[in-house]
DNA sequence: CGCCTATTTGACGTGACTCAACTCCCGTGG
DNA sequence: CCACGGGAGTTGAGTCACGTCAAATAGGCG
């Protein structure tokens, strides 16, 4: 789970939950962003709320020290810019070539004003992001460098289209400014996971998962609860 | 800033915006947890909303394999349970004599329809607690022992009563499970700044801050960027 | 006073980081 | 078609910050 939380799984999940905030952008006309280039910067006014069409986003916060960390990826069908308060407190950058559609902020709250239902998908939504958040937290001070890996690759391979197959389309240095490690033992642990036959290289950026039950058991999860839409759901929507 | 959302501290920015929210619960019973009680546990159907009264409560998960992760700690005046679905994601611990009101969700859920704009307190309230999870990931991820110290007890400082001093009700575990470290180099990053200059050991559980641009300085902080209440705010509220 | 828990301090081990070399991949241009 | 260049990725050796284990100390409370 992206820890900027991912409408996409969301809305497979409960099919008529989301789809309609990101609705609203289909009269939005389409723009491209070419790999590298910023969508906008920690800092900036927050304008717009973003929904993405194609390609793959990183969202990324500084240190005053110029670190950088990486709070999650976005991809097709995500949204950005729900979280904010007057100014975006991250910055997003195209991976590759993306494809985007953005609505100014008014615009988004007339649309919310005309449609109020809209306002608990809102909510939702913002919970899920918190839930993933705190997942985050969770593999950032308690996991070691294996269990990560193999939580990123999980998490990757059930959001992921073709079963069996995890796609990595950032490069080394945003997989480890997410998950606080180093290239060097990101890479390391890669390998060593392909040593122990969990993965295979599948092509330049995407490994073929070999034992799914392997990679759940080494990347130690916390205990799972169902949270499915149900009676006390309803509450506070 | 907690992991939680501290909605006392955003309710002194902006006095009247958020003791709405609260002064739901004025008609509930008080009731009293001991040292050690727990609120609810992790995974526990999630009937209720919490208002702390008094008192200091920690927010905890669990991994796997038994290692326990505190998401942070609430105080006097915040609220528990808002960013929930049908259960809590997580548990509630008193750490000292608590006092607080509960709310059931339905009852909450129908004060929200009688005073709707209750609903954009909700939302402001669950992104004041995903940017303070994000900011609690960058810690996590990116910064030392030192650095984690220093910005717990910035944070602390910051929201504390008396100006100068900051108290620690929590045990050392608490505060290691909290920063993702062990109690022993709490307890030596601790002795370290003491021994700096930077701060003074006042009470058993309270440190003098003799400079606080030293603790900031050592806390390597992100960029802060204005976010405060104006014009472009009130969309999405 | 005596017990128990919290905390501090010390000695030592280790997992991940740092620095550095090397390889791989892919695009470019001769 | 191959040579070349440069960014990305891998691998290795050595170091260090923090974890682990263990012992000493300090408070709180009956």
């Amino acid at each position: 789970m992206s820890a900027i939380g991912n409408l996409r799984a969301v809305s497979e999940a409960y099919p008529c939950d989301e789809n309609g905030l990101r609705a609203l952008f289909l009269r939005q006309p389409s723009e491209i962003a070419e790999a590298g280039a910023a969508l906008f910067f920690e800092g900036d006014p927050a304008c717009h709320v973003f929904h993405l069409v194609s390609g793959n986003v990183r969202i990324c916060r500084f240190l005053a020290d110029g670190h950088r960390f990486i709070i999650g990826f976005l991809r097709a069908g995500d949204l950005i810019g729900l979280s904010f308060r007057s100014r975006y407190m991250f910055g997003a950058e195209a991976i590759d070539r993306v494809a985007f559609r953005r609505m100014s902020k008014r615009m988004f709250e007339e649309e919310l004003q005309l449609a109020p239902e809209h306002r608990s998908q809102m909510l939702s939504h913002l919970r899920d992001e918190i839930t993933a958040s705190q997942d985050h937290m969770l593999l950032l001070s308690q996991k070691n460098a294996e269990e990560r890996v193999c939580t990123f690759l999980l998490d990757r391979l059930d959001s992921d289209d073709t079963p069996g197959l995890v796609s990595l389309p950032m490069i080394r240095s945003d997989i480890a400014d997410y998950l606080g490690m180093t290239i060097e033992t990101v890479s390391r642990t890669l390998t060593k996971l392909v040593l122990k036959g969990i993965i295979l290289p599948a092509a330049r950026h995407q490994f073929k998962v070999v034992s799914r039950s392997s990679l759940a058991r080494h990347a130690n999860e916390a205990n799972e609860y169902d949270d499915h839409q149900g009676e006390a759901l309803r509450v506070l929507q």
